[in-house]
DNA sequence: CCGCTAACTTTCCAATGGAAAGATAGCGAA
DNA sequence: TTCGCTATCTTTCCATTGGAAAGTTAGCGG
């Protein structure tokens, strides 16, 4: 028993992964604009200056959560063509619905992908999260249409992605502009069948 | 000559519109989350609280800011629709390049409609204007498929919504995440023939 | 047992939003 | 004109924030 608990203080033990733990409940809850570094840190009994050694400052912890989030993207998506037929369209129904529930999922850490411009996007683990998630995409759309040149290839790709992005962001994170108030359950289910119509007519 | 110059100091003339234009100025070359109120007045030569007057916080004068978004948004899309042919399709797809067109003239002003959270979705005039917007949508969808039962309609307009919101948030305004150099106005005309392409096949 | 260094804390500071109270000026009524 | 009255703006003050700088601790390798 030379150690028991982290007893005192210094030395927190995973103290990098609290925080993120702990930055992710705050935005859930409240959003990103409510991430404070005194606010995190407080709820974790350490100094507001502890991240600097983990983060470098507010925005490198920020940063690190949307890679995180973007990492979350790719497994959600690649989960679901795992269970789906291996037939190009159903793939790609799949990657959708993966998208949507990723999406549902992540609440309003969702933001920190696409609704921000806090995360560092020159950071290289963000950038290659990042580029990963597409690449995805991309490579499904290529096994989809081998038959089409590289530009009308690239032109499905933006139709489709534009087409799942666009559902997400209306059915999911939009919902005190426009529609009704049904359930975020009910809206990412119609979207799901929206999507499927649409690359039915693929 | 009763006055001359707004001369000294007190009752600036027109404070409220040089507000928001600074504030737009602002957001423009920097994004919202560099928008202060002591930067605005600075910038103004006013106390830092002058602005409380007219917009009672900073997220007040954000909403104003928000609001006067939407406007243009439907200006710009009935501008578009004022020029295109009269019939569903064409009236469709000169919408879709409206909102390109508003999209890529707001800049870093568009993500107060969809990319942020600070406005006060409950305020009066924001809810009037932005629900306007989206009423204009439905009113060409409406007209397009006139023959269609309600929620095949509505499932309609979800789709039409979904691909023109998420090719302006593709091309527009995500270039960081993905995508290659190309300017934005290549990005937005690119963005436009996809949308025409995928009226086309309504 | 001794340093060395990663991982924290303490202390300080400038900037921010906003509350509260005061100052000014223009306008309408007497 | 002159007298308030009120919209508009300023001054002052404060709590909160992110971060720089320097100090403290503890565990690990030699």
């Amino acid at each position: 028993m030379t150690q028991s608990l982290p007893k005192a203080n210094y030395h927190h033990g995973d103290l990098r992964q609290a925080l993120l733990d702990a930055a992710a409940s705050i935005i859930r809850a409240h959003g990103v604009e409510a991430l404070t570094l005194r606010g995190v840190t407080r709820a974790l009994g350490v100094a507001h200056t502890a991240p600097k050694h983990h983060f470098g400052d507010l925005d490198g912890l920020i940063t690190a959560l949307a890679t995180e989030q973007f990492k979350q993207h790719l497994e959600r998506m690649e989960a679901a063509c795992g269970l789906a037929k291996p037939d190009p369209k159903s793939q790609i129904a799949a990657a959708g619905r993966g998208y949507l529930e990723h999406v549902q999922r992540s609440g309003k850490l969702f933001e920190l992908q696409f609704n921000s411009s806090r995360p560092n996007f020159a950071d290289p683990a963000y950038q290659t999260h990042a580029n990963a998630a597409f690449a995805f995409l991309v490579g499904l759309v290529e096994r989809a249409f081998p038959e089409l040149p590289e530009d009308q290839r690239q032109a499905k790709l933006r139709q489709i992605w534009a087409q799942i992005h666009g559902l997400a962001l209306l059915f999911v994170t939009t919902s005190h502009t426009f529609g009704g108030t049904i359930t975020q359950a009910a809206r990412a289910a119609e979207a799901a069948l929206l999507f499927d119509a649409f690359v039915e007519r693929l």
